[in-house]
DNA sequence: GAAGAAATTAACCCGTTGGATAAATACTGG
DNA sequence: CCAGTATTTATCCAACGGGTTAATTTCTTC
């Protein structure tokens, strides 16, 4: 009892004093427009939408970090420099929370992925470009990475519910096709691969490598996310599907390969 | 108070209820040396070994299905048709639980890549079947997969501690510096490419298409685990391997690309 | 400047969960 | 067949964690 009491006002306790110290999370694009004075004035102590913005935020890490089970309400509440009231208010119980989450993740691959125009280069750089772009995208969110684990765990279960995701189309597949067909008719291509399973292939060369680089740096005995593994890592994909595509060793092939990370001869795995 | 009651004595009883219902799980390879008569006479009510064994096929499957948070200690001594206290008295806690589960699947996976042999075929052969063994061991142990991507959002924490794991080799990469070395004397293949990144390219075209098929079914609007769609797959991704490493494109991958699996034009992705 | 809406906070409820205890039961060696 | 050990069961509980309620503060509008 007295116990029990106890623990309950520390937790209180803990998240009060913590709060305090936040506001240094996302994009707080307001404050810029406060003039004290006309009608639209906001001077915030108040600030519903960049609330929702440090929830989603602070979410998202959460989420990333623990996975949907192994995700703290609180945690999201403190680290977004809220109340754990405000999520409900703001977005909802946790489930709710996730979703927004994962469709934001969609969101925001698909919006990058637009920007990406490979139409005016010759195929083989537009494929090299292709890579190159998910393997840095990957790199700067590995977040994504964790969410999509953490939804397949879930068997796609919230995803099958979104109409929002299933309505985002990817742009690359129809890009990967018209390269492809041009690469083919160019001559530079031999053979008119399948778009989505090149695309499928591009992003497993790049999730896996770094989604299980915890677990492969463990097994290899050296950490895979250092500057020159992934440099050599970056060169490896490309030359493998340019090589496959191509039909020609690339200048990139020959030096990458068979160097680098070399594996000490009785490497573990 | 009355509904507290309820709740507890529901639970209690669920557990003890379902518990007679079990014994159609794992390994058994007891209940044969049982004549009721010498010394070593085992007629079993208690059987330690069969529980133990039970008692990791249960935690593997709930640990799969559900993460090491998500899991529910509860359900793996239900589901192994065991008391709670057991866990405790043959495994030990949550992590010890989850522990040996990983390093079970080590084991296994390990000790079935040590059965492939792939010295005494033609290098283009060696490489066909390594991935049709990666493919087909993630395929017949997707709990494998999963577990892997538990363990990477723990970022390794368990597997680190492990010395256990750290000391299991695998023999692939040797194997496949032996089938490249002799690829290349030999002329099949073009260049020596490095046995560690290509382990792991390998790896990742099966892994990242069946821990993701979830999501990328949905994205997609198809299942991409059904017959046709795996066997595409995996002519694809042996196509994409052989033709870099060859320089030529396999029969299979002229036949397998291009086809299959087409995407409707207006491809979701 | 008051009424009302929007946002925020504190308090806490209550089922779940990992883990623990102790008692019962099955088996063994002597 | 008895003492002791190994295995199993039936309860129990403190802590946790998601979610809710009600009150408080801040902003808006008229």
């Amino acid at each position: 009892m007295r116990l029990t009491l106890q623990g309950r006002v520390r937790k209180r306790r803990t998240i009060s004093q913590s709060f305090p110290r936040v506001l240094q999370l996302a994009s707080c694009e307001h404050r810029a427009t406060d003039l004290a004075k006309a009608k639209r004035v906001q001077k915030w102590q108040r600030d519903p939408e960049g609330m929702r913005l440090r929830i989603l935020e602070a979410a998202k890490q959460e989420f990333a970090a623990h996975g949907l089970a192994g995700a703290r309400v609180d945690r999201i509440a403190t680290n977004a420099g809220a109340n754990k009231r405000m999520l409900y208010y703001h977005v909802g119980n946790k489930e709710d929370l996730y979703l927004a989450v994962l469709e934001g993740a969609y969101e925001k691959i698909r919006s990058e992925e637009r920007g990406l125009d490979l139409e005016h280069l010759d195929p083989p750089e537009a494929i090299e470009r292709l890579i190159d772009f998910t393997w840095n995208y990957f790199l700067r969110n590995p977040e994504f990475l964790a969410l999509l684990n953490t939804e397949n765990l879930a068997k796609a279960r919230h995803l099958k519910r979104s109409t929002k995701v299933k309505s985002m189309h990817s742009p690359f597949v129809e890009m990967i096709r018209t390269v492809v067909t041009r690469g083919v008719e160019s001559g530079d291509f031999r053979v008119a691969v399948d778009p989505v399973q090149l695309y499928i292939s591009i992003a497993a060369l790049c999730f896996f490598y770094l989604s299980n680089s915890a677990t492969l740096s463990v097994i290899f005995g050296r950490d895979l996310l250092k500057k020159e593994a992934r440099d050599e890592r970056l060169a490896h994909m490309v030359a493998l599907v340019l090589a496959a595509l191509t039909g020609k060793s690339t200048a990139d092939f020959g030096k990458a390969v068979g160097q680098g990370v070399r594996a000490p001869a009785h490497q573990p795995v």
